[in-house]
DNA sequence: TCTACGCCCTGTAGCAACTACAGGGTCAAG
DNA sequence: CTTGACCCTGTAGTTGCTACAGGGCGTAGA
């Protein structure tokens, strides 16, 4: 399988696979003749996993760490159930912080009287003065 | 006022404030004799102006905006509105985003049964051959 | 056979928004 | 007179890609 193949079966940028390569994330496929990556289904499998990970918003470093742990099938798997936690507890610590700036920003836009930059409420909130 | 001065009134690092300089959000202030930057209110004023949209989620390039329109007070407050309005949507939109996100990690979290890697329900879900 | 086109290669630089050095200079206190 | 805290410049690192530049390969049509 060339990388273009490979990109498009995963829904992934030709840029990005041997962005992964080159980090380590996927080992270095075969090469043909012309110095074409040839990749097998292992590698597809190792890019699919990767791609799930990450749209579940996994950082490279914590895919990295399934990985190593997917690897190694007698272990338990706490440590895995533990990466996920942690990034369950950032994703919401993250939506908590959204929230809360997200009902001050629609306060400010909620005073905005539509006259002059001069009264402008939402420049007033952010200038030193107020508050 | 040096630097580090008005890096602690605004809560910023030392660092940072150079950094605002170097792009151009901050005006290069007045050195003393032995080169050391010697800010002046005006520059606090601003430098709070440039922390506050910071903290509210703002790019440093809607700031930049900001900026600009904040110095011109007789302009309608249009502008500035629709800054706040546009960014209000992005903020709901990764809200959304990371709800939705939340939701399936839960469900993975959920499905894992605390047995060996073998079995983890995490890594099948990652895996290629689930779902 | 030529050539045009699409794919592939490497390597480097860019994005946001800082942060962290390295390698120096200055200044006030003890 | 020395110690320590602060200041200076400039460069490189962070995350996760993305976008070239400048070349090579392979195949289909004229």
């Amino acid at each position: 399988m060339k990388i273009g193949e490979l990109a498009s079966a995963t829904a992934t940028k030709v840029e990005t696979v041997r962005y992964y390569e080159k980090i380590g994330l996927l080992p270095p496929p075969a090469r043909t003749s012309a110095n074409y990556r040839a990749f097998g289904n292992d590698h597809l499998a190792r890019l699919s996993f990767i791609r799930r990970a990450r749209d579940l918003g996994f950082t490279l470093e914590a895919v990295r760490e399934l990985l190593a742990l997917s690897d190694d099938k007698a272990q338990s798997c706490e440590a895995v159930d533990g990466i996920a936690r942690v990034h369950l507890t950032e994703i919401d610590r993250k939506i908590a912080d959204l929230s809360a700036l997200r009902g001050e920003l629609d306060r400010v836009i909620g005073s905005c009287r539509h006259g002059t930059v001069a009264d402008c409420k939402i420049i007033e909130t952010l200038g030193p003065r107020a508050c």
